[in-house]
DNA sequence: TCTCCATATGCCACTAGTTGCATAATATAG
DNA sequence: CTATATTATGCAACTAGTGGCATATGGAGA
């Protein structure tokens, strides 16, 4: 996960100059499936990569609204970018505290991990309804044909979202069945 | 995820006494697969969780070795870990560099993305291989029915790798035709 | 002998990310 | 008239996690 943010905001600056407010706002919507920060973090990360010419910015007077900084990326900041769309991401390991409760499992904590098996199973269940509601919305059959290239990403990361917490839910119950069972043959 | 270690030290020191060594250890197995930290990072939190009174050690000579600290688990530490139980986990968003790739998807890219996506394709099918592999030696049909319920954790941990990194692969292998027809279609 | 590996612990400096607070303008709801 | 929300940026102090190095011992292999 080697400056991940640096490339995540090259990449997003690389579509389209963006303020800092914007890419927030981008990582509360579509991206942030997959990518998220906090706005702090997105400047900090914005004037260190000005500072290294990756990128670079136009002050905007808005009168009304305070002034704002149009990013843009910059050529170096382009290379940057390209050369580590070569290189191979290595996966960082994942962590679950779901898990880490699970290995707390004794009889006396059944009750309150099928608890917290409920709650995940009924969040899941609503993650896997908002994915679903966004492709019957966005992306009907025709929309899907003609998508072009670029836009293509988003949709794929939605399948993503859709296809892994199917397989979530049907863990979760099956989880839940198992510690169920188990612990009631030996009450 | 906030002051996640803490209770996952406090969970494993509840299911036995170790010693920092053994912990790192840990990570490097079944427990692994849903959380890992580095010895530096072990060693830190359980002078922190010392200074805290939730565990304590004893330091154990062994002359041929350097000494060892046997740390357990203190009462204040097991209310701690209790009280943590009940509380609801927030699960921290997910977060995929594989999927900020896919948002540099223009024509320019679709060879090295399609390289990218290859090895994560042959990545996740070595992964999977291994879970079934394991689930094979450890987990045959006898050992999993009389598998007692502190044990049960472990076996659903591998069963939810084994699920997920079915869907990714079948996710990745999807992904990797769409983006090729795509992009023929267009050359 | 020299090097590498395993056991066992730790320091220091760094990057990554969170939380709380501050500022400054306008708009909107109660 | 006051409270809250939106746009827009930022500092300071914190927690979480990484990477390099250090130390001490004993065993195995080149």
């Amino acid at each position: 996960m080697h400056m991940a943010l640096k490339f995540v905001l090259l990449t997003l600056l690389d579509r389209e100059r963006k303020t800092g407010y914007e890419i927030v706002k981008t990582f509360e919507s579509a991206v942030g499936y997959f990518w998220s920060a906090s706005h702090q973090q997105v400047y900090r990360e914005l004037s260190k990569l000005t500072d290294e010419k990756l990128v670079k910015f136009s002050s905007v007077k808005q009168g009304d609204k305070p002034d704002k900084k149009v990013y843009r990326i910059t050529a170096s900041g382009k290379q940057d970018l390209h050369e580590w769309l070569q290189t191979p991401v290595k996966k960082s390991p994942s962590k679950d505290l779901l898990l880490v409760k699970l290995l707390n499992l004794r009889q006396d904590n059944v009750a309150v991990l099928l608890k917290e098996l409920d709650r995940a199973i009924k969040g899941a269940e609503e993650r896997a309804a908002v994915y679903s509601g966004i492709k019957k919305c966005y992306y009907s059959r025709e929309q899907r044909a003609s998508l072009p290239l670029e836009d293509l990403a988003l949709y794929l990361a939605l399948k993503k979202g859709i296809s892994s917490v199917a397989a979530h839910i049907k863990w979760l119950r099956e989880t839940r069945a198992e510690i169920a069972g188990h612990s009631e043959v030996r009450e």
